[in-house]
DNA sequence: CGATTACTTGAGCTACATCAACCGTGGTGG
DNA sequence: CCACCACGGTTGATGTAGCTCAAGTAATCG
């Protein structure tokens, strides 16, 4: 049950498209509402649409843009799934993020006109580029793109602010309950099942994203199935205690540290 | 030695001016290159001008903002520090962000038009209030302006990136000597001394935000201490060797978590 | 079908949290 | 002006979550 599969078959119950026209337009996009165009006219979403263009669909494991390049577009996943992550001097590779249908990467290029990490396909992937000299200048006379802008990066800083305070302050079960839950949020706001879906990277990078050992999260993947909290299956998952999850997620403070009196000082 | 008491010595040197009349006008203020003007022509830093409220100082302990407060305004520091925290449902507090003059918050709070943490001052602290619908409108037509905001917002993803990063990754006395180091580097482009400054905050406070308990933080200092890296007594420290820091930081990766082949899966 | 890669499981060790006692300092009231 | 208190910080002792190393198993790919 891949990402592209279920897309169809939704699609069709409607009325017959392929998956290639569905995509050739913002206005015909399926996820528009997640994307760039919210809150703009049918005119303006049209004048969007002619600044986008539609990239082949890039293999599992192709780079989409590499470390320190020259930054010029952002980039809209239209199906599939990106890692982004960065190279330290070391080697040590650390994961920033994991992009899914709908997301808009590249965000933190924006400052320094290059790309501070890089953001490699993690199944076959195809992605929308929006040319950020072009969107700028749109963005310009469309005041509700201006905004729209500037909301989805704020939404990247409270998803990272959150993201710090899980890193901060959560044990590995938090953690790893934590992330199959916003997998599992961000998967059904796209219309695709909230209790059962692949993940499409391997236990290696979520540890690395969450900050955690392959191996915990390995024991981790097991304990919760035993628990019969999930059920596991090397990619397949599939969400049996949602409640229990999310007490795992944000319960059981490990570390409180509470700010008694909460003056600055 | 102060912010404060620095900002007017500096100034003293060149003309006779108070603090009060010197930030009475983006354009004079010691910090535009800092701040939203960078790359806005004289003309269109007199329209910024005319936006910008301008508080009285806020005292230490005083609340900018609160969480779940309605959004109507970005914040630039102009003198002082404010801290940036959540508190969870369970009143765990977790601090996302120190500010410090020339540094500009809020902008997580675009996305859903209300501020998802709160920020308070921790020190006698002024700043400048941009409302956002009136940024929002110029903006609009200022071309120099929305990059610069986009710029801004772009910046603050790339820290949080950082630093999720050092949460991640590193052990503590790589944060502590990394937060140091950092700290040192944004006093430093400030003009103040990179050297030598003041924490103004806690223990705790450092602890929290660096997901480390305050009695590690505390011993880590004592440790960097006697090692001679820094000089701290309470708030005042003197890094002493900058170099032997750097090393900590970044140096002698904990948890070796690289991702061989770096294929996607 | 062999080999490479992804994942799992086990055993032991260590970095850091926790609990607890103590110290220094700055502020307050007598 | 001193004594005391409260609070921020320091230091010590101990427990444990999760990392590391290591070996084995299952899936995938040529």
């Amino acid at each position: 049950m891949t990402g592209e599969t279920r897309v169809e078959s939704h699609v069709k119950s409607h009325k017959v498209i392929t998956l290639q026209s569905l995509s050739r337009a913002c206005s015909d996009c399926r996820l528009q509402d997640l994307c760039l165009p919210i809150g703009i006219s049918r005119e303006d979403i049209d004048r969007l649409d002619s600044i986008v263009n539609r990239r082949r669909p890039l293999q599992r494991g192709t780079t989409l843009y590499d470390q320190g390049q020259h930054f010029d577009a952002l980039y809209a996943v239209r199906s599939g799934s990106i890692k982004s992550f960065t190279r330290d001097d070391d080697g040590t590779e650390q994961i920033n993020a994991f992009y899914l249908p709908g997301e808009i990467l590249g965000l933190d290029a924006i400052n320094a006109n290059s790309h501070p990490g890089a953001a490699v396909a993690l199944e076959t992937t195809s992605v929308c580029e929006l040319p950020f000299d072009r969107l700028h200048v749109l963005a310009q006379h469309v005041e509700g793109l201006q905004h729209q802008l500037l909301r989805i990066m704020s939404r990247e800083i409270n998803a990272d602010e959150r993201f710090m305070r899980v890193l901060a302050n959560r044990n590995a079960e938090a953690r790893l309950a934590g992330f199959l839950l916003n997998l599992s949020a961000r998967y059904s706001i796209r219309g695709y099942s909230s209790t059962e879906f692949n993940l499409s990277m391997s236990r290696n990078d979520i540890g690395n994203y969450l900050g955690l050992a392959m191996e915990t999260v390995s024991r981790l993947f097991t304990r919760f199935q035993q628990d019969g909290l999930i059920e596991a299956h090397r990619k397949a998952i599939r969400i049996l205690q949602r409640e229990a999850l999310t007490g795992l997620a944000d319960g059981s403070t490990p570390t409180d540290r509470i700010n008694h009196g909460h003056g600055p000082t």
